[in-house]
DNA sequence: TCGCCCCGCTTGTTGTAGGA
DNA sequence: TCCTACAACAAGCGGGGCGA
């Protein structure tokens, strides 16, 4: 499995596209797009694959993806069960950087939103507060028409560009592999770890997957990310261990085993090589920071 | 009981040489 | 140029045990 490429065309009298999504869950693929695309979640939550960033998504939350950046909405598996009554909700805009012509971002009045649409090349989720005005602002854009439409998009854009408190998901070592020589075989070991980390995987199982030998795999894998694969597995894991810490009221060992490690031990080590602390204090300081 | 550390064994990564 | 094979070294893993 590789992501998918999702082609839109948007309606000849739209510039580009909005969208209230109400479904049982979001789609779960791995995929990319030439547009750029700015999500607010309504409702629902779960895992949000961007690039090589895994993170808790829920509701409130608003993150802008850029450009052919490979990404994946990961429902919880309750909302996966028949007649769970869940649903999840969004409102999304997807543009291309030329929505309003070729040139319009190049003018002086427009370089923050350039530098903006530069930074979500690594996907960007903004603070609480301007995700709320964010909100707002997209559902008037989805409910006018023409013109207003375009200036209400262009205040959205503005307002964005100007949040100070914003985060940047994915690493710069990312590249996806529509930017490096069409070697999609990249693309294959992104998807098949990210299906897959919650299990014992082999070194064997994902060179296998690459069509290349074990030792030829570390190298190919290390010229693209700069990164040994190892490195790569434990980083996801531990971004998925520190969801299922502040979500799921598991212990930690239960966490760990969760997240994909056999042994508690090499999870503490893992944990705390990451992050910086072990994953109690981990725990602590988020419990404490609730109160 | 839980979280963490230590130690020995296993597995993965890297450097080098050579073949297609 | 890309891939494989091999050997040496590094990192990861699992079991056991200790302290709170």
């Amino acid at each position: 499995m590789k992501a998918k490429l999702l082609e839109r065309r948007s309606p000849f009298d739209k510039s580009f596209i909005s969208d209230v999504h109400s479904y049982p869950h979001f789609l779960n693929v791995w995929h990319y797009h030439p547009e750029f695309e700015l999500v607010y979640i309504i409702q629902s939550k779960g895992t949000r694959f961007i690039g090589d960033s895994i993170k808790p998504f829920q509701e409130g939350d608003l993150v802008l993806i850029g450009e052919e950046l490979p990404h994946m909405w990961q429902n919880d598996p309750e909302y996966f069960q028949k007649e769970s009554g869940l649903t999840a909700e969004a409102i999304t805009i997807h543009f291309r950087k030329d929505f309003a012509g070729s040139g319009l971002l190049d003018i002086p009045e427009m370089i923050p939103i350039q530098q903006m649409l530069e930074r979500s090349k690594q996907g960007l989720v903004f603070d609480r507060e301007t995700a709320l005005l964010a909100k707002n602002k997209m559902k008037e854009v989805h409910e006018s028409e023409a013109f207003a439409r375009l200036m209400l998009f262009l205040e959205l854009l503005y307002i964005l560009a100007n949040c100070k408190n914003f985060q940047q998901l994915s690493t710069k070592g990312f590249v996806h592999p529509s930017e490096k020589n069409g070697d999609l075989r990249i693309d294959k070991v992104y998807s098949f770890t990210y299906n897959n980390f919650r299990r014992n995987i082999t070194l064997d199982e994902v060179a296998d997957v690459a069509n290349l030998n074990p030792t030829a795999f570390c190298r190919f894998f290390k010229k693209y990310t700069k990164k040994n694969y190892s490195k790569f597995l434990n980083e996801i894991r531990i971004g998925y261990a520190c969801k299922l810490l502040l979500e799921e009221g598991l212990n930690i060992s239960e966490v760990g085993y969760e997240s994909g490690f056999n042994n508690l031990s090499n999870f503490n080590r893992q944990f705390k090589s990451l992050i910086g602390i072990s994953p109690s204090q981990y725990l602590n300081k988020h419990q404490r920071g609730k109160k």
